[in-house]
RNA sequence: GGGCGAGUAGCUCAGCUGGUUAGAGCGCCUGCCUUACACGCAGGAUGUCGGGGGUUCGAGUCCCUCCUCGCCCACCA
């Protein structure tokens, strides 16, 4: 056999970035419209888009293993001959990236409004265009099989074009409109935010109860309870329940609020007040609770402001004189004591209870969010939501895992109307436009010149939209939407899977499909696939500010790409986190790195024995040719592919809608990566390579089949792995000397393995790992020496078959001898030893003596006896009880009385062993 | 406050519609540098499947309950 040059060691590095280039040179990623059967081709169309990672990224290990998941999906499918598509790009992130530019500029003892807007934009633009490529590249390097011809970026001017084209259309269809209303207001990022981005935490805090005196009898007075004393500054009214007697004569009176010195009502609501919470009378502060908003709308109170955009105190819209000047400028927080203290001084403060509730803090900052009465824009997202529900309940779109249906339909029911409108300068500038003459709104895909209906001047409106007001159209803005008859659209939308973490199906998932909807009037994707979350051995998730974090680049430099990807895929159950050792590197990713080492190896033996003499391809292998080893690899194989199959799943629902068996079908990567190394490691590796040693070193015909069995089951099992770890596969593959036309040039675009149903299980071989494990196992029992080699003799006349049994065990006395160092050969002998029964009913007798100890093998044999016994004896139960044998499944009786055949013959021979060992 | 999920070997988890003697990886113990692989090979130990009750011929799997974690949602000031 000629030896290979393959090195002892695989060295991903040296090999990984040229292979990498290779593929994209090759336009292996590429994917064709024309080649889609939806624009007329013959290839079904598999797509992905993938998550945008904000544009400022750097590569952390959830994008590692989000995109790890996409690839291998994307990968298999290609290798299923569907014209794949994975379609990369990044978000620009309005608050995210402005926040970072912000702090560059505050290093800088600056903010954004010392630069103006453009200087900012500007500034951002250039920041974003230099390091902006950054995560796309980091991709690139674990793997990823991304189109990248078709890199999109949300702020790019086709991506633009697409906001502002579905902006204008909600608006034509009414669905959206300016609102004046409480919303969440971040007083670091100086803008609103959507209740998604408002995000709740439970934080301990007081309940004050504060006396508002009445006016006309200041003696008296009405206790309320809040949590918030500084915007009792902004109190419009008392609020009682109309049916609370304790306060039924009080109302229709009025207080006076202290400090502010105002007159204010106690009115009656049923809605807005809990008589059971607190003293069962509220204070009703319009402006800064979206509750209060609701009753002062109700009550036609005014809305005074008293906090500053920056979360001071202010006189602001209608607040008069409330804040007196001392409180002017002064923070939220120490207002709140500063008041506490006045009220204290004032006789007001009745008391204080410590109280948990929740507090909503700023996604992106972290700054407790005040509600706040302001200007904002809206989008209707009722009529938006029904669709978007109905898909899901008629199985159009799966999500999994099954749990997370509930939530999204939940959310989708209670759906709020999305403010989409930010304080911020990076992002999507609003298309709306003020005419400073005669107050005319222009809503336009063009920027106007002047105003349409009087020509006079026009601003544009100041705010842009919520980053993910962009996000939503992400799966056909890409596609080249809103020129509806590109040839993208055409061939690939709708699109197929959507691979994200669970955080983000309301703000993204759910209102991708309500776009999908809105926009194309179809689904965007018919699965949504929600994976876990990559956290520490704590249960703490990972992040780069916790300093739990691993670096992928980190793991890629130590261990190689495939043995990352290999670990993560390996570890995902379905919707399961993954949990990693930031301090242990070694140990969280050994799974991968032996692996990929040991399929390194077989790579080594198998090539360095096949040789670089070209083989013939299974398939002109006569089948009578085929030795029991052959046949048992060929069927297990077969097996292995059936795994593989059943755990990835069906790619897409026939017709459109899953049926009912396929719903929750597929997606299971840590089966069908179990399943792909079982059959390399403990079936190719442990068992047929072992088995072809003899008949490589002897040449001939057979040697012949030997290797075209080797070939094509490595072939096959490399196919099966390529998904996984792309980049050894690729490296092995390429040198397998198989003589077939059709084999194609890229292990990434070579055919997925096909089932082939003239192989089946082989009994035969199977009772051959029989002996030899019966006999390691009884090496291992006695400590009999590796050199020391042992001869037994087969006793088939209790078995089932004799004359099979010897013959099987006649051709592979040498492959036993080898495995085993134990020769099964001759009659039986009359020594004393060990007696190995096999499940034919033949037994192994190995005459030891001197070495066995047979009183050992006495007591080892009756506890054997006993066991079985008991486990006869249930079984004989179980098939005597009528309620077993009537009710349970034809095919699960029929089994156990088969077994209870099986284990009566081996009662029986396990009895007259125990008679010979035991004497009794 | 509402909803959901998890608790299976020392650790991380499989175990899908109830049906052979509950599995894998890592770790651990014993023996092996057997010319593909010590990142390996061979053998081994460890589980009253969170507690309790129930349904069933049969329960890790279904129901109830309790305990312990975790997640999502929420305008009780």
């Amino acid at each position: 056999t000629a030896p290979t040059d393959l090195p002892s060691q695989f060295d991903p590095a040296s090999v990984e970035s040229s292979l990498y280039k290779e593929w994209i040179d090759a336009g292996l990623f590429t994917a064709d419209p024309h080649r889609s059967r939806r624009a007329g081709g013959d290839h079904t169309p598999f797509v992905i888009v993938m998550p945008p990672p904000n544009v400022t990224a750097v590569l952390h290990m959830g994008h590692g293993l989000n995109n790890t998941v996409q690839d291998v999906l994307v990968r298999w499918r290609r290798m299923c001959a569907d014209e794949a598509l994975w379609l990369p790009g990044t978000d620009h992130a309005g608050i995210a990236t402005q926040n970072v530019i912000e702090k560059q500029l505050a290093a800088e003892g600056k903010t954004r409004f010392d630069l103006g807007r453009d200087a900012f934009v500007q500034r951002t633009t250039d920041f974003v265009s230099e390091t902006g490529g950054t995560i796309l590249e980091q991709l690139r390097a674990i793997g990823a099989s991304c189109d990248w011809t078709r890199t999109a970026y949300t702020l790019s001017p086709e991506l633009s074009r697409a906001v502002r084209e579905a902006f204008v259309q909600l608006h034509e269809r009414g669905l959206i409109y300016r609102g004046h209303r409480v919303i969440h207001w971040c007083s670091r990022c100086l803008t609103s935010l959507s209740d998604e981005e408002a995000e709740h935490s439970e934080e301990n805090g007081n309940l004050y109860h504060l006396r508002y005196p009445l006016t006309d009898d200041p003696a008296k007075s009405i206790t309320i309870a809040t949590t918030r004393p500084e915007t009792m500054l902004a109190d419009v009214a008392v609020a009682v329940h109309p049916d609370d007697d304790r306060y039924r004569s009080l109302i229709g009176k009025t207080v006076t609020l202290p400090i502010a010195n105002v007159e204010i009502p106690i009115i009656a609501d049923s809605i807005g007040v809990d008589p059971e919470f607190g003293t069962g009378a509220v204070k009703i502060t319009p402006a800064h609770d979206a509750n209060d908003f609701e009753m002062g709308s109700r009550h036609n109170l005014p809305m005074p402001v008293v906090l500053s955009p920056e979360g001071t105190m202010a006189n602001g819209a209608d607040a008069g004189a409330r804040v007196p000047p001392e409180l002017i400028g002064i923070d939220r927080f120490e207002a709140r004591e500063r008041i506490v203290q006045m009220l204290k001084h004032l006789g007001a403060l009745a008391r204080i209870e410590s109280h948990t509730h929740a507090v909503r803090h700023c996604y992106r900052c972290d700054t407790v969010v005040e509600p706040r009465l302001s200007d904002q824009w809206f989008v209707r997202m009722k009529p938006l939501a029904e669709p978007a529900l109905e898909a899901v309940r008629e199985r159009r779109i799966r999500i999994l895992p099954e749990r997370w249906e509930a939530v999204y339909i939940n959310w989708l029911e209670n759906i709020r109307d999305w403010n989409i409108s930010r304080q911020l300068w990076w992002g999507h500038r609003i298309p709306v436009w003020y005419c400073d003459i005669c107050s005319q709104i222009t809503v336009a895909r063009e920027d106007p010149a002047a105003c349409p209906t009087c020509g006079g001047r026009v601003r544009q409106d100041e705010d842009v939209l919520d980053t993910w007001f962009s996000s939503w159209l992400w799966p056909f803005s890409t596609l080249g939407w809103p020129d509806k008859s590109t040839k993208d659209i055409e061939a690939f939308y709708p699109t197929d899977d959507l691979v994200t973490a669970p955080e983000i199906l309301f703000f993204w998932v759910a209102r991708m499909i309500m776009g999908g909807f809105a926009f194309m009037g179809e689904t965007p994707f018919h699965t949504v696939y929600l994976h876990g979350t990559v956290r520490d051995m704590k249960h703490v998730k990972m992040s780069k500010s916790l300093g739990n974090g691993i670096d992928p680049l980190d793991v890629r430099a130590l261990y190689g790409t495939d043995a990352l990807r290999y670990t993560v895929i390996a570890g995902l159950g379905m919707g399961a986190d993954v949990m990693l050792d930031p301090n242990d590197l070694e140990k969280s990713f050994s799974p991968g790195r032996n692996f990929v080492t040991k399929l390194w190896n077989i790579g080594r033996f198998l090539l360095t024995n096949v040789g670089t003499d070209e083989v013939a391809p299974l398939r002109n292998i006569d089948a009578a040719r085929l030795k029991r080893a052959d046949r048992w690899i060929l069927g297990s194989l077969n097996t292995a592919i059936a795994e593989c199959d059943a755990a990835l799943g069906p790619a897409r629902p026939t017709d459109g809608v899953w049926a009912p068996t396929e719903l929750r079908a597929g997606l299971r990567l840590s089966e069908y990566t179990e399943s792909a190394r079982r059959f390399v490691w403990n079936e190719l590796a442990d068992w047929y390579l072992e088995s072809t040693k003899g008949r490589l070193a002897a040449g001939g015909d057979d040697a012949e089949v030997a290797r075209a069995v080797l070939a094509h089951t490595f072939d096959a099992a490399l196919r099966l792995l390529q998904p996984i770890v792309p980049f050894i596969t690729d490296v092995l593959w390429r040198r397998l000397p198989i003589a077939d036309d059709d084999r194609g040039d890229f292990i990434a675009r070579a055919a997925w393995p096909r089932q082939d149903d003239s192989f089946k299980p082989e009994p035969e071989f199977d009772l051959v790992r029989e002996a030899i494990n019966a006999i390691r196992q009884l090496r291992a029992d006695y400590a009999i020496p590796p050199g020391n080699r042992i001869h037994a003799s087969l006793d088939a006349s209790q078995s089932a078959d004799a004359a099979r049994d010897e013959a099987v065990f006649a051709e592979e006395n040498e492959f036993i001898n080898r495995l085993a160092r134990c020769s099964v050969n001759g009659s039986v002998s009359a020594e004393a030893g060990a007696s190995i029964l096999l499940s034919s009913g033949a037994r192994i007798v190995v005459p030891l003596a001197g070495i066995i100890d047979i009183e050992k093998e006495c007591r080892k044999a009756k506890t054997e006896l006993e066991k079985l016994d008991a486990q006869l004896t249930a079984l004989n139960a179980r098939l005597s009880n009528t309620g077993f044998t009537d009710r349970a499944p034809a095919h699960v009786v029929e089994a156990e009385r088969a077994k209870q055949t099986e284990w009566t013959t081996r009662r029986a021979q396990l009895a007259d062993k125990v008679r010979s060992l035991c004497g009794t």
